[in-house]
DNA sequence: AGAATTATGTTTACACTGTCAACATTGGTA
DNA sequence: TACCAATGTTGACAGTGTAAACATAATTCT
């Protein structure tokens, strides 16, 4: 598979992986395609063979960074499916999930892609992060809460509280005042208590 | 004072506003020091005269940024003052404001300025916006709405639902299932109205 | 099997970027 | 007036994304 040779075998997946760990080392701003090139042991050319441009790296980058995403989702949905705090479980799994590499989080939200929608791959990995959200507010209608709400404006409407909140955190625009008040932890169940009226815990 | 001579005679203002000019124009991707300094009909090292580096002059028009973020809101606060849809309309304005000016609005809460709390300026300017947003919820719990709430809480609350779903509208993450729904007013009135528990119209 | 074609990498080049060093010009002050 | 600090310019450098020309390997066709 992995020849020595000059042929690499599967260099668009090591360009995504080398991707990943640049943009978590570095952040959005220090990953560039050369860095990401030498990093798979490639010239810095290379990865035009595979993406069209940056952009393009960057959706495949970012679509990998959804697919994981998804899967943390995934197993913390089954994991706190029957805790009666498991909208906050939630919550917290993914705001560790931002916090444990904020590059990943900001290249998958902040639009540096700047066309994402026109990757394919992107759309479906992103749909189906969306399908799970929906499948989150229904487990919890399922326990009484939200239950006479639109499902869809209630996702809107955690999905804009919860990441709202995790921009903010990540962004350190949360107010000194704020932080020697309450801990995140603390702000993050607060910002979810007051989710969804009253119905919550 | 705007002389054609060789000293410009107020350009770290003049740097400031084509910041904002080229930002409007290009996006943050777009924003270059030399590209302003161009603008303001300067040579490309002219700005290191009145700013350390690309990341000071950022916080600067940062700082510009969040002084039309105040104003507005100011205005704003006053003209909705004792409307039943207070919340709501100060919202939608906050919505307009980041859509006329996309770029403008991430870099206030993007993170593109890597520290900018290194400047008193954007700290002192981010501050009044902070207590503006403390304001509206005391204006809010005056009609006897989150009455109950700690202040900062219900802030945290209103800030990130509000901030989050501006970011989710800015940077197309609203699904096309979404937008066939709603319109962006009726998914924002709507995530407002799920805000506080009921006691919003 | 051998030849032709395609896929995949490399080298080189270019315009653009942020930043630094050296120099030029201006305005204020001793 | 003579100095000096503030402010501006020019030129250089490494790093960036990207295109063109070329090199090598893998695949397909006869």
């Amino acid at each position: 598979m992995t020849n020595q040779t000059y042929h690499h075998g599967d260099l668009k997946n090591a360009l995504i992986t080398a991707g990943l760990a640049v943009l978590s080392e570095t952040g959005i701003e220090g990953l560039s395609l050369r860095k990401v090139a030498q990093r798979a042991g490639v010239s810095h050319t290379a990865p035009y063979n595979h993406f069209a441009d940056k952009q393009a790296l960057l959706a495949a980058i970012s679509t990998a960074a959804q697919q994981q995403m998804f899967e943390m989702l995934t197993i913390a949905i089954n994991h706190h499916r029957t805790s009666p705090d498991f909208l906050y479980e939630i919550a917290w799994e993914t705001y560790q999930f931002a916090q444990e590499d904020p590059g990943r989080y900001r290249l998958m939200f902040s639009h540096t892609v700047e066309e994402e929608f026109d990757y394919p791959e992107f759309i479906a990995t992103w749909q189906k992060n969306i399908m799970l959200l929906e499948e989150i507010v229904r487990i919890c209608q399922e326990c009484g809460q939200f239950a006479d709400h639109d499902v869809k404006m209630m996702a809107l409407h955690i999905w804009s509280t919860v990441h709202g909140f995790i921009l903010l955190a990540l962004e350190r625009q949360l107010p000194p005042a704020y932080l020697e008040k309450y801990t995140i932890r603390e702000m993050l169940m607060g910002v979810i208590r007051l989710l969804g009226c009253n119905e919550l815990k």
